[in-house]
RNA sequence: GCGGAUGUAGCUCAGUUGGUUAGAGCGCUGGUUUGUGGUACCAGAUGUCGUCAGUUCAAAUCCGAUCAUCCGCCCCA
């Protein structure tokens, strides 16, 4: 025990940060399951392969962030970066095909091994969600809409912006692919060293770049959506008709491609400016070839995956805990009363706060600071008269009441 | 992985050109008739000044290294 901290990037949650992330998720939920989501729970580490295979030979995830181990039995091992991955895996283990559609929601922690920043952790959890077997747009516009309301059930949906591409099917993602690189080497020259990397190993990602020089170039390159063929451009248009058709605002932007190489048509990003560099708070596409990479057949995807510490942060008020009743034994000869009416009180569904030791006047000290709306005070007298003494913390007000009528008089 | 800033009590921070026992607010503990909290008043505790190694008669203050956090880049949730 040399140093008494956590490592780099990870953190301790309690307390009000906690709170929230709690209310991320439980909103999550409740707001997927009304789309007929169910939760799953696969493995936080999985073989390497199913990452490494999956997400992009290129991509940084696979290239530096993974934290990687070799178990006792010579197996590579890794702990999981993203989530999809593992839901499509579980799904394809479990001969899902059989029963389409699948919908599944997930939640818990992911790694990568990142350098830390605000709203950037090597620990971090995401909330995410996955269809599988939906071919047809109605899909990409109910994910979409589902994390629309979301966001908007956290009362962030002002302070978000929807931006949505569309990547094509692999077609036409090739036909951009050729058109985009014969375009970027007629400039080579201007581009950053980054970029000229970039051209080589995945060129879809210089259109994204921030350097100035790239952004020069990139302003004039060819135009994703001249790229995209009839039948995705159909499929984009219907996509777009179902969001005008439900409200929801969005922004196209041509130059969003996401970093993963997985996806295919649909790719879109919830995003804020109030995070600084971590502005993306929620994002997803469409992956129809990634059940079929893992073996599993020919059968579509679509999900999303939020970063819950981010959206937590975005949660501008502290979630109230239910206020308590505070039990108050005046005297050890009440001592054993004031436990059985604790009991009894949660037994009976209310929260209960005793504190453990002190004077009357210390335990009262304990009430409040425990926000109890409600003092239940016994002492001799009322021990004698089998009654209590009911405080209202809120307003000073007390009144005495027979024990038989307790539960009644505290709701 | 790269560039920049920061690191003093539980928290937010002050600490003058290096110079005796390192401060404030909040919080915490105790008290102001021992059957009554929240407000007020009084008293009190708490720091290896991130860590390690240097310069100096003397370092929280200067130099170096290291660790951590924050900001930007890369990239992402």
């Amino acid at each position: 025990m040399e140093k008494v901290q956590c490592v780099r990037g990870t953190y301790d949650l309690y307390g009000a940060a906690k709170r929230k992330m709690k209310k991320v998720v439980s909103v999550g939920s409740s707001v997927v399951e009304k789309y007929g989501f169910e939760e799953i729970e696969t493995p936080i580490f999985e073989f390497t392969e199913v990452f490494a295979r999956n997400l992009g030979d290129t991509s940084d995830i696979v290239t530096k962030e993974m934290y990687c181990f070799a178990d006792k039995g010579g197996e590579s091992l890794t702990l999981r970066p993203e989530g999809t991955a593992g839901v499509v895996r579980a799904f394809v283990s479990n001969g899902m095909q059989q029963n389409l559609p699948v919908k599944f929601y997930y939640t818990g922690p992911m790694f990568r091994y990142e350098r830390p920043q605000k709203g950037r952790q090597r620990q971090f959890t995401q909330f995410g969600v996955e269809l599988l077997g939906v071919e047809t747009p109605q899909a990409d516009i109910e994910i979409i809409a589902m994390a629309y309301e979301f966001l908007e059930k956290l009362g962030l949906s002002g302070q978000v912006m929807v931006e949505i591409n569309s990547l094509g099917d692999t077609a036409s993602r090739d036909a951009y692919r050729e058109k985009l690189v014969s375009y970027l080497q007629e400039h080579y020259t201007e581009l950053s060293e980054d970029s000229k990397n970039r051209l080589e190993k995945n060129p879809l990602r210089v259109l994204d770049s921030k350097e100035e020089c790239d952004k020069a170039v990139v302003e004039n390159a060819p135009l994703y959506a001249d790229s995209l063929n009839e039948e995705s451009r159909k499929f984009f248009a219907d996509v777009l008709h179902g969001l005008d058709l439900l409200g929801i605002k969005y922004r196209i932007n041509n130059r969003l491609v996401r970093g993963l190489d997985y996806y295919s048509h649909t790719v879109f990003e919830l995003t804020t400016d109030k995070l600084g560099a971590q502005g993306t708070v929620l994002a997803g596409g469409r992956y129809n070839g990634l059940v079929g990479q893992m073996g599993g057949g020919d059968v579509a995807g679509i999900g999303w995956a939020c970063g819950v510490e981010r959206l937590a942060m975005l949660l501008a008020e502290d979630i109230a805990l239910p206020r308590p009743i505070a039990v108050i034994p005046v005297g050890e000869d009440t001592f054993d009363a004031a436990l059985e009416i604790s009991y009894k009180l949660r037994l009976a569904g209310f929260s209960v706060e005793q504190s453990y030791g002190g004077n009357m006047k210390k335990r009262m000290i304990k009430a409040n600071k425990a926000n109890a709306c409600k003092a239940v005070i016994i002492g001799s007298d009322e021990l004698a008269d089998k009654t209590v003494t009911i405080k209202d913390l809120d307003s000073g007000a007390q009144k005495t009441v027979a024990l038989a009528n307790l539960t009644e008089e505290l709701k």
